[in-house]
DNA sequence: GATCTTTGATTGAATGACCAAACAATTTTG
DNA sequence: CAAAATTGTTTGGTCATTCAATCAAAGATC
């Protein structure tokens, strides 16, 4: 039961801070959600940034454990498989997650926009950004490696070029849901496909 | 005066909106910093909304310019220049203001943040992004004019993966002073540039 | 003297955090 | 085994504080 009370205050603050954003939702909004008295929310959480962070983890989990599935997070690259290949996946899964996930995305721009001037969350943000870059830049390692004539850029630039494109095409899909959030997917996918055979092509056509 | 007045208050939101942020900025805080009564923002806008689109717009100014005199915003865009100089020259840019306007990023990211839930803002953010993502949408459509085999994605598409992942880029420095803006920049630049002469040195290369 | 500015006090409502006490569950003790 | 004590959970109300917006009146300007 207590395990079980948490969970679903934690819950019922993903919800509530999905539906009405950070600063309009209150915690007795949380705890009247959760079907808990107000003081119970406090608690377990003794601040709002708390539960603010624990909702997002918990809104990432699912998402997270797919990456880990896909063998992008930890563990030795698998060196045998295409590079190429787990790019191309890494671009499929952004749009996945973007169909079904949208509320998720929706509270992890409003955690940047509290992270602004907090540093709790500002500290949260970081890591945040630093772990899902971390995948690209495993991604684009292997690429790099694969690549004839190897980029002038570090692979950290790369993979801070592209997390950002992702994040920045998200933007855009959150403010306005008409965009085509795909397309610019495709576009930046086939952008750095290009540039990832670059070498490899011209070679080809050389011999 | 009055004229005058109503700048300085302007003035004087976007000063303490990038210094304290949006929520945690009260009416009377900024017209403490204009030095006016309270009453008078008021008087000359009706709601802090109001006063943050103008203090972005305000902020926004110097900046706009640049890309006006640029010949990127509006006009037709010369023929008989090189669109490629075009792109690297909006890729420097980038950079430039990134290094002097790191203030007026953050009050940027405060404002998608707060029209996540406001649709006041929303409406704003959607025309901040939808002006500045079609100065990336004219030279990707000059630079692709160009180009001997015209890429799958549409010069829309591209622009707003270009555009996400300046956006994304600002982002991560923004939340981490340490974080090396330039290097991504340069990393976004090498792949487009890459991509879009793609063509060109393979043509080049088989003959 | 009429319109446009400006003042600064007031209002009414909302909020995060805190707390003292009731309640439940588990452990210790006789 | 029963009673007492300790620990952990939950309640709901209170607190001081804050804020956007309003308004009537004073001041400036033409």
């Amino acid at each position: 039961m207590p395990d079980q009370t948490k969970e679903r205050i934690v819950d019922a603050a993903y919800r509530t801070l999905v539906r009405r954003g950070y600063h309009e939702t209150a915690m007795k909004d949380i705890a009247a959600e959760a079907g808990v008295a107000p003081g119970l929310a406090h608690y377990y959480f003794e601040t709002k940034e708390d539960l603010l962070v624990a909702a997002i983890e918990h809104g990432c989990e699912p998402l997270m454990r797919v990456w880990e599935e896909a063998g992008v997070s930890s563990g030795p690259m698998p060196e045998d498989a295409d590079p190429m290949m787990f790019a191309r996946m890494g671009f499929e899964l952004a749009k996945e997650e973007l169909k079904s996930y949208g509320g998720l995305f929706l509270l992890t721009f409003d955690m940047f926009g509290v992270g602004l001037h907090n540093p709790k969350i500002a500290s949260a943000v970081r890591t945040f950004i630093e772990e899902r870059r971390a995948f690209v830049a495993r991604i684009s390692r292997a690429v790099i490696a694969g690549m004839a004539e190897p980029p002038v850029a570090s692979p950290e630039a790369i993979a801070a070029a592209i997390w950002g494109s992702l994040h920045g095409i998200y933007l855009q899909k959150v403010m306005n849901p008409d965009f085509d959030a795909e397309a610019a997917i495709d576009a930046l996918s086939e952008m750095t496909m290009a540039f990832a055979t670059r070498s490899r092509t011209t070679i080809r056509e050389e011999g």
